[in-house]
DNA sequence: GTCTATAAGTAGATAGAC
DNA sequence: GTCTATCTACTTATAGAC
């Protein structure tokens, strides 16, 4: 533990450790102060209990993922930008997984956490529409409108249940591949309405999750 | 309660009731014993407890799921075909939606079922197989090579965590019409690789859609 | 097959000493 | 701020009577 850090901050980053690794429901708020060598009395002392530590770690995340939202505005105009952009995305979330894993039970325990994981992922949206717009200048992409939003549902679903998807599957990847791989998907979303520029975009993708894996 | 049902009947299907209804993380063996108006030793003198419900449950979707998926082989050809038949599969999994909205959870609880799981997701993939290869016959579907396996991810992915998705989003629908939704963000995701069709298919889909919805 | 009674274990929470 | 001690509430599970 680097020196300097408050018994809060210990509680916090020993709590995202454990619940990331080791599951969250299999965690009590006793098993997060034994952990840390500290009494259950002590951590009582900083948070009422697990509870006040869960919506702790989703203010830090929800901080975190709105600069990160935000920033990207008007700026996503090439493949490449949307790579780098996803990535960040999904690196963010990766940080964050143990809320993502059970996503249904804790916005069912957590309502209020539900409401600012909705307005989240609206914002979310929001960042995929402009990026869409971006593309679609850019790179002649064009959608019926018709299926657009099926299409942004399909790309927020991606970003949402990539863990989720991938706790299921068998073969569970090293996480950087994974989210290579996930990258790699929420972008295949959209090549078929490339038209011309399909394949080109194709290989393109290809190439650059190919170099990614190396 | 019908007649003839046996006390162990009983059991598994108010425990399916109140697990879809109530969330299953929230309900005990001895809520589900009181909730029949039976005292928990019964309950545990049929089912050794909560885990062995469960297993009895997932025995009856296994089952269920198997029929479905394999009474269909070479015989999905057109748009239409694969609307019923992906209707009548989410209908399967909605019966069974406590499993598929805890669905992490559950898997990480019971090792068995996981793999269980698992090799039903694979049955799934192969049915998918098949009926892309009718529809590449019949509607001239053209999927790139490299594509083809992403494709058929995404359109697991829609089936498996559609009920996920809606527990997430804001304004959660009536079961049928999220299911006709789902079934046409599933469809959704073939319709632009099918070249000059493309346009005729969405038509095709959207009058189906709006039918349904009537 | 079904009931009552109860044991055993654990998470959550707080009071009060240091 | 931190610790020890303790208490409540609840789930799981079983023994033994009917």
């Amino acid at each position: 533990m680097a020196k300097g850090q408050s018994t809060r901050e210990r509680i916090l980053s020993e709590s995202l450790r454990l619940f990331n690794e080791e599951g969250e429901p299999e965690q009590s708020a006793v098993d997060v102060a034994n952990a840390l060598g500290m009494s259950p009395g002590n951590l009582y002392y900083h948070f009422k209990g697990k509870d006040a530590i869960i919506r702790a770690l989703f203010d830090g995340f929800e901080e975190e993922m709105r600069v990160i939202l935000r920033g990207s505005r008007g700026r996503i105009t090439s493949i490449e930008d949307n790579w780098v952009y996803i990535y960040i995305i999904l690196e963010e979330i990766y940080d964050f997984r143990f809320f993502y894993r059970g996503l249904s039970a804790l916005l069912d325990r957590y309502p209020d956490l539900a409401v600012r994981f909705r307005a989240l992922l609206a914002e979310m949206r929001d960042a995929i529409d402009d990026s869409l717009d971006g593309l679609e200048q850019a790179e002649a992409l064009d959608i019926h409108k018709r299926l657009r939003p099926v299409v942004v549902d399909q790309i927020i679903s991606t970003l949402t249940f990539w863990l989720s998807r991938d706790a299921v599957s068998a073969n569970s990847l090293e996480s950087s591949s994974l989210i290579d791989k996930t990258v790699f998907e929420a972008i295949a979303l959209v090549v078929p309405y490339m038209g011309d520029a399909s394949v080109e975009t194709l290989n393109t993708l290809i190439d650059r999750y190919e170099a990614a894996k190396t």
